[in-house]
RNA sequence: GCGGGGGUAGCGAAGCCUGGCCAAACGCGCAGGACUUAAGAUCCUGUUCCUUAGUGGAUCCGAGGGUUCAAAUCCCUUCCCCCGCACCA
């Protein structure tokens, strides 16, 4: 078959036909099948995108074979930075460049043979199109959604531009690879996403999408919870976002973000060198760099005032606070946070701890007792290291069954220090303390004390007492009596030790310093020592709002999206300067406003060498005026596309309300998890707006988001241009047809999964697509079979339930499966051979189109009935008989080879005794209830079966471990065997003898089971 | 750093949610055989190790623990890889 050219053929044949346009006057269900759009790259369509079309093809066909109504549109992404890039670099306008590739796209797309409703074709870069962001755009400045703010951007002064983050090259500019790129600080649009971002959330857990995708954009939304704190810094106040007001005694320092527009407020004239110095080590507005920076931060020279403690404390620029959450600013607390924990170790700043770890016992003799009042204690642990050797000293308590290190109690005017070498000595006997050494925490335990009848506060200072020789004093008995001390190598410690604060204490200790981010009890923290931290979020906030210092709040790591870009191949943004008016917006009679093509590229923004385009009329006053030369976002652009497909040619408004109404919202969007957040969560928020305005009346876009996986190229990474790893779908057609291209790319993994390209595999499915060709050379026949109409049935079933579910992989197999089968017979019958073709249409379009022509029918297999199946005519019997044969044939050739017999003479097939069918019924029915062999025994036992009992005893458990999918009994299971007799003989080229177990003396056929004969081969 | 996903036989990849039918589907590769003058195509069989007339056993799903009568599957710890992080789309 010339693969080729039946394509070609059929393609045009659907074109001709308008096969897969859509309509909104049918009667039958709709269905909107959308993959997100692509922005059409010079280096064309690969097979990375192929996979993402194919399996929205896939479905789109299946649903029209089921009734549906379906749409399935295709559109082109087409303002963007790329195009603008090669019109620096090549020269090319990027009209041009843009076009070229969607036209390249077009082919290609048509070559793999999607069903595209091509009428409904859109491009964004149309005036048409983006006409309609602008009155968008519009609508949502009037309904207060739109604003303008102060943000960070990356600056070449060569350029005289804003560069993309994708333009700078650790720190440099793409073009002028010797220029430092500069963070300014410029007048932005914003769109107000976070006015949805409560509903955004909620709504999340609704939507048919993968757990995954939903997750992260709950993260990405991330509410939380928290307090705004006043502190004043140079007599001004500082509003600041903590989600922890439990730990504000705990506050040594205070860090402002880098890129906060107001940072050169606090810088001090003694510190402005070391902060500009440290601001140039930022290398872009990127997020993902600035993390990939050490931590690093310089003093503003400013101090702010701790609004409980009125404690003074340092202000810091630091790279890790991000501008635009929350306030831009962060109270530090090392103690209690790992990152401010390590800027405070790297700055030398002081680290107080507020909050106790704290081990309550609940459970057993020491648990504390709600009726009993508390004492608190203040005593100290001390982990002793042996003078010498890598050893420590611990206790066993015989009376409470701990083990532990030295404790002891503070005495009145002691020192914590005093006490623990106090303790070592005594309870110990060594005398020569080298040195004491404060670990990690104060430690609280809370149990209740059995000997006084009170529960127990204790608060433990923790140190490490370091011998410096063996000097030793016999303790005094009182001291000793209640434990035996020993030392104990460092590596059975953890083991030994079993009171949880001092495991804790050993942890702690082993592991180094780090930050305790968990909850406990606040210590150092004034009137509120003694509360448990969780509780003290919001005893302390209580006391920040009654003092008018702060107040609760809710904050989203959403930001606002800020849509403007300094750049030509986007959107104009519909505003003029006035210089009486100010601020003006665009009349909505006067859209669109066209992008000019006249513009010069690579020196500053082009859109401002276009005067004509620059200079306009104030629309309020009629006076001078310039015109916004800032363009949108382009997901500004894909945030609505999805609206435009249902009626893409209104020249009157964006879309007809009805027909909206009529094919929205999409029922299966397909597309990358890379878009889990920005796209889909800008769509969504458009969506809600535009439902606000009154042009929409549902609530998301999106029904069901199907996340096909990423297509790896060889090297193991995403297959891409850039990295040079791609293969395109032509290279692989030419070889072998696009269908096989279809089937390889669907056969090889789960859609959802990503997958490693490897074409070496696509050879079987090569072969596949032969096999599948060569079935219509066997005999049709109008015999029937129930195997052959079983297996057609059930694979009918399986299919359509894979196809439905998208696990078009393992539906290939079920495909695969019939096919095989079909070949190993002499003659088909139509209604499987139809069957066939039509559940295997969707994968590989153009073959069976080609086949189904094949066999007299005229109309297009595209636009069949999807074959319904027969539940009844599954059999499942006939193919466990089928498999017994086959199974059989696979032991007689690992007989011949183990007995090393070549040519045999004769096979004798010996069929299971009756009574053993009845074992394994019975087994199998008893396995339901139990897995229990004694008691399947007695049950076997107790039955007529009894006197076999040697054997059955032998028999069950393995029937247990195995236990057989069917059991049959020995006359159909002779049957079957006696048939397929003329099979085997032809297959080994010897007699076959088949016989019951009984009618045998030899003690092979002792083995005999059910579904499995024995042999004799002589 | 934060967030998400993954690691299964020589390779690609199912199975994991909902534990047992799992030495683990399917395809590739490799080996043997059939057909053929031969090659290719096609078909059949095998493909962890030991053992064996079709059997039985051991080890096994990144590593290490745990739960369970039973773990690729559930829980914890750990290593490695990939993806996203707001001006790439």
């Amino acid at each position: 078959m010339d693969f080729i050219k039946i394509q070609g053929k059929w393609q045009k044949k659907w074109e001709d036909a308008k096969l897969f346009e859509s309509n909104e006057g049918s009667k039958k269900k709709k269905f909107y099948c959308l993959e997100m759009f692509p922005y059409p790259s010079a280096s064309g369509l690969h097979m990375g995108h192929a996979r993402n079309y194919i399996i929205g093809d896939i479905y789109s066909r299946f649903k029209r074979m089921n009734g549906f109504n379906v749409l399935y549109p295709m559109g082109y992404d087409a303002l963007g930075l790329p195009a603008e890039n090669a019109a620096i670099k090549a020269g090319t306008h990027p009209r041009k460049f843009t076009e070229d590739a969607i036209n390249n796209f077009i082919k290609q797309q048509k070559e793999i043979g999607l069903s595209y409703d091509w009428s409904r074709m859109l491009k964004t870069c149309d005036p048409e199109y983006y006409r309609w962001n602008q009155y968008f755009f519009l609508k949502l400045y009037e309904k207060g959604l739109v604003y303008r703010k102060k943000a960070p951007v990356n600056w070449c002064p060569k350029c005289n531009t804003v560069l993309a983050n994708e333009q700078v090259h650790n720190g440099k500019c793409w073009r002028h690879k010797d220029t430092s790129v500069e963070i300014k600080h410029l007048e932005q649009w914003f769109i107000k996403t976070t006015a949805y971002a409560d509903e955004l959330l909620e709504m999340t857990d609704a939507l048919d999408w993968p757990e995954r995708i939903k997750l992260m954009q709950k993260n990405w939304i991330g509410k939380s919870y928290g307090t705004d704190i006043d502190f004043e810094i140079n007599g001004k106040k500082w509003s600041i976002f903590t989600t922890r007001p439990d730990t504000i005694y705990g506050v040594t320092f205070m860090v402002v973000s880098a890129q906060h527009p107001r940072l050169m407020e606090l810088v001090t004239k003694e510190q402005k060198k070391g902060v500009e110095a440290f601001l140039k080590k930022i290398k872009s507005t990127s997020e993902k760099d600035i993390e990939e920076l050490e931590k690093e931060g310089a003093f503003t020279g400013s101090y702010a005032v701790n609004p409980l403690t009125k404690d003074k404390i340092p202000v810091y620029a630091g790279n890790f606070v991000i501008a635009e959450y929350g306030s831009g600013m962060v109270m530090a607390v090392p103690a209690h946070d790992q990152r401010d924990f390590e800027f405070a170790k790297k700055y030398k700043i002081p680290i107080k701890q507020v909050i106790a770890p704290t081990f309550i016992t609940n459970a057993g003799h020491d648990a504390v007792r709600k009726d009993k009042p508390t004492s608190a204690r203040d005593s100290a642990i001390g982990i002793v290291k042996h003078w010498k050797e890598d050893k420590y000293f611990v206790l066993d308590w015989k009376e409470f069954s701990w083990k532990s290190f030295v404790i002891g109690g503070i005495e009145k005017g002691e020192t914590p220090e005093e006490a623990v070498v106090r303790e070592v000595k005594e309870e110990t006997g060594y005398q020569d303390i080298k040195s004491v050494k404060p670990i990690g925490f104060e430690i609280h335990t809370k149990f209740f004390a059995r000997h006084k009848d009170v529960n127990r506060h204790g608060k433990f200072k923790t140190f490490l007492v370091e011998l410096g020789s063996d000097k030793y004093k016999k303790p005094e008995e009182e001291h000793t009596k209640n434990h035996i001390g020993k030392w104990l190598e460092k590596e059975k410690i953890s083991g030994y030790i079993n009171l949880e604060d001092n495991k804790f204490l050993w942890e702690a200790y082993t592991k180094g310093e780090s930050a305790y981010t968990e909850e406990g009890t606040l210590v150092n923290s004034g009137e509120f020592n003694g509360i448990n931290s969780r509780e003290a979020i919001d005893e302390i906030s209580k006391h920040l709002e009654k003092k008018k210092l702060g107040k609760r709040t809710l904050q989203y790591k959403l930001r606002d999206w800020l849509v403007s870009r300094q750049r030509y191949w986007g959107t104009p943004i519909p505003f003029v300067y006035c210089d009486k008016c100010g601020l003006v917006p665009v009349p909505e009679k006067e859209l669109p406003i066209i992008l000019p093509e006249n513009v010069k590229f690579g020196e500053g923004n082009p859109l401002e060498t276009n005067k004509e385009f620059v200079n306009a009329k104030c629309p309020k006053c009629g006076g001078k005026a310039r015109r916004e030369t800032d363009t949108m976002d382009t997901f500004f652009d894909s945030s609505w596309y999805f609206l435009r497909f249902c009626d893409n040619k209104n020249s009157k408004e964006p879309f007809a309300k009805e027909k909206v109404k009529f094919w929205m919202p999409v029922d299966l969007y397909v597309g990358g998890a890379e878009h889990a957040c920005m796209h889909l969560i800008y769509a969504r928020f458009f969506v809600k707006a535009l439902r606000d305005l009154g042009l929409l009346k549902f609530n998301e876009p999106f029904t069901k988001l199907y996340n096909q996986g990423m297509l790896h190229g060889t090297d193991g990474f995403v297959m891409s241009k850039s990295r040079g790893n791609v293969v395109l779908p032509e290279e692989i057609s030419k070889k072998y047809g696009i269908d096989t291209a279809r089937v390889f790319l669907m056969f090889v993994a789960s859609p959802d999964k990503d997958m490693l390209w490897d074409d070496k595999g696509i050879s079987g499915c090569s072969k596949f697509m032969n096999k599948v060709i060569s079935l219509f050379e066997k005999k049709i026949t109008n015999e029937k079979d129930s195997l052959l109409e079983s297996k057609t049935n059930r694979t009918i079933k399986e299919v359509t339930e894979k196809i439905e579910s998208m696990q078009y992989n393992v539906a290939l197999i079920d495909l695969m499966e019939l096919v095989k089968f079909l070949s190993s017979r002499e003659t088909v019958t139509m209604q499987s051979i139809e069957s066939l073709l039509l559940i295997l249409s969707p994968f590989c379009p153009h073959v069976c189109e080609e086949l189904w022509e094949k066999l007299g029918n005229r109309g297009f297999i595209a636009s069949e009935k999807w074959p319904s199946y027969d539940e009844k005519k599954i059999n499942l019997e006939s193919e466990y008989l089928e498999d017994i044969i086959a199974n059989t044939k696979s032991d007689v050739i690992t007989v011949l080879e183990l007995a090393k017999i070549e040519k045999p003479k004769e096979i004798k097939l010996f069929v299971s005794d009756d009574w053993k069918y009845k074992l394994y019924k019975l087994v199998v029915d008893k396995l339901k209830e139990t897995r229990d062999v004694g008691v399947i025994q007695k049950a076997v036992m107790a039955t007529e079966l009894k006197k076999f009992g040697k054997d059955i005893i032998r028999m069950i458990p393995r029937i247990i471990e195995n236990p057989p999918k069917i059991v049959l009994n020995q006359e159909k299971e002779l049957k079957k065997i006696k048939e397929s007799k003329e099979r085997i003989e032809n297959e080994f080229k010897c007699k076959v003898e088949v016989v019951k177990e009984a009618d045998s003396k030899e003690q092979k056929a002792r083995q005999a089971l059910p579904g499995k004969p024995a042999i004799i081969i002589s």
